[in-house]
RNA sequence: GGGAGAUUCGUCUAACGGUUAGGACAAGGGAUUCUCAUUCCCUAAAUAGGAGUUCGAUUCUCCUAUCUCCUACCA
């Protein structure tokens, strides 16, 4: 029987979870669940300068608004539940700093057998080292060439090791990359590839300063003792690969050591580089998932939540950011993208991130949605514009009046924090009408007309929404408002017929007129069809709004 | 400087070694319309460059260029 798909998330927590991040996140997640396998939240915090309060509650609430939850991870319990309540999850912790002191008996086995040493060098001896070598314009590397020529138990003899680590806690467990090999390496994205061992550098394992590992030996016992069967990661994390694969080697882990996928990065729109929290500021689109208040400057950045995005579209285009099904879909749900998902199909090159493409997912996103939830989320969003213009809320106004008003103004918008712009005319006057547009239209000519209109519209007989609700009729269907037969279709028909049959009759222009009428009723021209706010603000109103015009003169 | 990875329309991407190099976003144009938007139709737009292998190369090999990442007692 085949090993159990496990793989896992490993952000540290240094900072908010960028958008790149999630991406991994949701790529391991979708290939676990594919495989009916686990997917695991592992924080690796062994840098404690970095550590930044809050950015694990941060990662832990961002998966979760993505439909992100991990089977297994820091909110896991140590015991096991279901079979057996004392029986230990032989895999928590999963904070690597709740599991450091597990890591030094790696380091000192591998000492033991002869892949690493102790190493005695200061860091600013090294640093030293560094800027001769630069100014030398050279790179000075800790290798098989220079490890001969400095303070390290394989240089030192036995008893000056030994004294060094006693009365000293600067030095560090330094691992032997072996000489003259070729290391031969295998990604699930990039297929094979190989690496000459005498151009990598003898890495530090465990520091004796604060008795922590470094990322790289915590990160492969931490695979090796959880499991992990596939390492879904970032391509940065590509040059350490081989140093990954010589861990492996010397620590006997070769049968079970996972197979690795490198993910390319996420680019900035434009320029070079790779995206990063500046770019989002610079170009007005979030880099976060969330919206991320750094805890030291209190600089606040932008997230897709706040910004009004769905999860269903940040997931959908996060998932379409470096990945293709190979077929021309490109709306997908959670459960049908676990369905077609496959390392097979990961792209290798870079992702320019495209700010206008996300938006067309979220727009795509908002049209699927229903007029009914689409008004319980304008609501408060309403109120709060409302509240801002300083109009007066006290009468609000109904689900079905929303609704409907969702129906007509979904098609335009990308987010549901549009629809105020949208819609305003549609529940409260204009305070202003716009000058360019007063010049052009507001001609004595127009004026007549759209005084005639105003009485043509007091005495006309057509219905608006107000008499669908005072009638009480119980609409067949809220979401089929456009559909020809309903309610809301007729009367719209109806007051379209009685203008534009009577402007026609007179011999107006009818651009001329409707534009006029449409500046009293919204403040400019552009924007909702007249016949569509007539009906939803009603003869009275609108018969307000235009003589209100001709006071403002006053 | 060293090492690794990458390179198809502006962007995201598709194309068993054989296609008029396809789609989406954005752009431009048109139709519809009282405006704006929607919708529909149309247009323009790419294989980084050079060698080679091959009957045939976007696809394989090499060189060059460019980009990205790594080059910490960070992850």
């Amino acid at each position: 029987m085949a090993k159990q798909t496990r793989v896992r998330f490993a952000p540290s927590p240094t900072g908010a979870l960028h958008m790149g991040g999630v991406r991994t996140a949701l790529y391991n997640y979708l290939f676990a669940k594919q495989r009916g396998g686990k997917f695991i939240l592992r924080i690796e915090d062994t840098d404690s300068q970095r550590f930044v309060p809050g950015a694990e509650e941060y990662i832990l609430e961002s998966l979760a608004w993505c439909g992100i939850v991990p089977d297994e991870g820091i909110e896991t319990e140590p015991y096991r539940i279901a079979s057996n309540k004392s029986e230990k999850n032989p895999h928590a912790p999963y904070r690597q700093s709740e599991r450091k002191h597990l890591y030094r008996e790696y380091a000192e086995l591998l000492v033991k057998n002869g892949y690493a040493y102790y190493a005695f060098d200061s860091a600013e001896e090294l640093s030293k080292l560094r800027a001769e070598a630069e100014a030398a314009k050279q790179t000075f590397i800790y290798n098989y060439e220079s490890r001969i020529k400095l303070k390290n138990s394989l240089t030192l003899p036995p008893e000056e090791v030994n004294r060094l680590k006693e009365t000293t806690d600067t030095w560090t467990i330094r691992f032997k990359i072996p000489e003259n090999q070729t290391v031969k390496m295998n990604d699930l994205i990039r297929g094979e590839m190989e690496v000459d061992t005498n151009t990598l550098d003898d890495k530090v394992l465990w520091k004796a300063a604060d008795q922590l590992p470094t990322y790289h030996l915590a990160n492969i016992v931490d695979d090796h003792l959880m499991e992990i069967t596939e390492v879904i990661r970032g391509a940065e994390w590509l040059p350490s690969l081989p140093l990954h694969y010589l861990l492996y080697k010397a620590f006997g882990w070769e049968d079970t050591m996972p197979r690795f996928a490198h993910l390319s990065l996420l680019l900035k729109p434009d320029g070079k580089g790779k995206l990063s929290k500046r770019d989002g500021d610079r170009l007005g689109f979030p880099v976060f998932p969330l919206k991320w208040t750094n805890p030291e400057t209190g600089e606040i950045s932008r997230g897709y939540r706040e910004d009004g995005y769905y999860p269903e579209a940040f997931v959908n285009l996060l998932a379409l950011l470096g990945w293709n099904p190979g077929t021309e879909q490109e709306l997908f749900t959670l459960e049908e993208l676990v369905e077609v998902f496959g390392l097979e199909r990961v792209v290798k090159s870079g992702a320019r991130f495209n700010a206008d493409k996300a938006k067309w997912f979220n727009q795509q996103y908002l049209r699927k949605r229903s007029s009914a939830l689409l008004a319980k989320e304008f609501r408060p969003l309403l109120i709060q514009a409302m509240q801002e213009e300083g109009a007066n809320i006290s009468d609000t106004f109904s689900d079905r009046y929303l609704t409907e008003v969702c129906e007509l103004i979904k098609e335009r918008a990308h987010f549901v924090n549009e629809f105020w712009n949208i819609s305003k005319a549609l529940f409260i006057a204009p305070a202003a009408y716009d000058d360019g547009d007063v010049k052009k239209f507001c001609t004595p000519e127009n004026l007549e007309h759209a005084k005639e209109i105003e009485q043509l519209i007091a005495n006309s007989n057509f219905k608006t929404f107000q008499d669908q609700e005072a009638e009480n009729l119980s609409a067949p269907n809220h979401e089929c408002s456009n559909n020809p037969n309903s309610y809301k279709s007729l009367c719209c028909h109806q007051i379209e017929e009685l203008l534009t049959s009577y402007i026609k009759q007179k011999e107006w222009k009818m651009g001329a007129v409707m534009n006029t009428l449409r500046l009293f009723f919204t403040g400019n021209t552009k924007g909702l069809g007249i016949s569509d706010i007539i009906y939803f603000i009603g003869k009275k109103e609108a018969c307000k709004r235009i003589s209100a015009y001709f006071s403002s003169l006053a």
